[in-house]
DNA sequence: TTAGATTTGTGCGTATGTATG
DNA sequence: ACATACATACGCACAAATCTA
């Protein structure tokens, strides 16, 4: 077994000793087939449940474990790329560093049919409501942002404000009763068309970051948005540590 | 000020329900020149610190707070992006997908002068030691990672194996006895150079993604670097909700 | 410069609740 | 019904970082 002794005195946090033995008995596969109880932890490092419960606490917000009530602990299959794997990353830009004011610019809102979409979303319907915004600060935009909404009644939109730099699923929660209770992000590279060059004030061998968003009500997809981000003007940014 | 009562038997968790109390007036912009201490909170709510940590801990796992030891607990500015904000970003690419073996080949490594680096990254010198690998499975690359460590004994990375897909840091770790505890990441879009383009296997009007990464041990910089990925190959996504 | 107060971080102990098999 | 597992919640003490008098 394991058996090492961790050091008290030695600066390092306790828990965070003990979370670096684990991550590399976990990168060595030890503990593919089990992962030992809490109790166990305890038993076998002497340390509190609390300073355990911290370890894996901590392995877990990087993405080595997950843990299920009254199941246990389990490895996460480990992805390829070491330590990029999941911190946490937000969206900063010099709008938000400068504090000047965001604004968003309503460019079109209706419907278009895109089958090739509808297929790569696995809808049945090529039926979407697009919402075209661009979004800046007054003296350049920093993201073209396009969210396609299938099943939706277009009426719903007509009273809303869309130019506020508010979220979309408040207009959603309010002008169709919809929440969203889950989502996924995809961060990618890409040139952009002559349109989104124009439209965002770059060259067009200019490269531009493309976020892509899925949002889902119950199982069921609500939203899918493309935005189109000017690298210069806004990029994602995470700290981590302990 | 505050008080809500909060219900024990509800079956929500009491942090859940505090952190949820506190997100509505930190979004309200209540807390904006002072959010009140732990022991304050105790008093408020009469939940124990742990609970309120809890708490806390959920709404700096969400962006909304953060924490410095001997300072006090902040309401962090919102972001200019709604919801980008905090979610957890992994690399998930091909190779791990399709469970075909990570690569690491070493293409480089030795002592380079840069100084336009050492003053963005504002060190006195402009020596640092260079480790260029090119990552990806034997079939293709996806990356290319240059990582300039300053200040360290070349000779310490004499024997050492850096074709391994494991981490830079427990190089560091065992070589120059550094331990890494703090760091940020950088990801935004570029154009490869034309010897990037060739080593990753891809066109010269092909954008890319770079992730530049500082790492810090003791609030001192031991690593800077920077990893050209193809998107095609690998990119970030992040699950939300559920 | 120093000393003390304040604030978050770490670590211990204990007890009980809830989900699972 | 029972044992096992993680989740929640309480309390206490001291360490480390920061600010202030």
């Amino acid at each position: 077994m394991i058996h090492r002794q961790l050091d008290a005195g030695s600066g390092i946090p306790l828990w965070a000793q003990l979370a670096e033995v684990l991550r590399e008995e976990i990168e060595v596969g030890h503990f593919d087939e089990r992962f030992p109880s809490e109790p166990e932890l305890v038993e076998l490092f002497k340390v509190s449940r609390s300073t355990v419960r911290e370890a894996i606490r901590y392995l877990r917000s990087e993405g080595y474990l997950e843990a299920r009530q009254g199941k246990g602990t389990f490895v996460v299959a480990s992805e390829s790329f070491d330590s990029l794997r999941s911190h946490r990353f937000s969206l900063a830009g010099r709008i938000a560093e400068s504090g000047l004011e965001e604004v968003a610019r309503l460019l079109w809102k209706g419907l278009v049919y895109d089958a090739d979409l509808a297929k790569s979303l696995e809808l049945s319907s090529d039926e979407f409501f697009l919402i075209e915004r661009l979004r800046g600060s007054r003296q350049e935009s920093f993201a073209l942002e396009r969210a396609y909404l299938p099943r939706v009644n277009p009426a719903s939109f007509d009273c809303v404000d869309l130019t506020k730099a508010g979220s979309l699923y408040s207009v959603l929660q309010s002008g169709t009763g919809i929440t969203v209770t889950a989502g996924s992000d995809e961060v990618s590279a890409a040139m952009p068309s002559e349109r989104e060059a124009s439209l965002l004030g770059i060259a067009e061998k200019d490269p531009v970051l493309v976020v892509e968003r899925r949002a889902y009500s119950r199982h069921e997809l609500v939203e899918f948005r493309r935005t189109t981000l000017v690298p210069a003007r806004v990029r994602f940014r995470a700290e981590w540590g302990r």
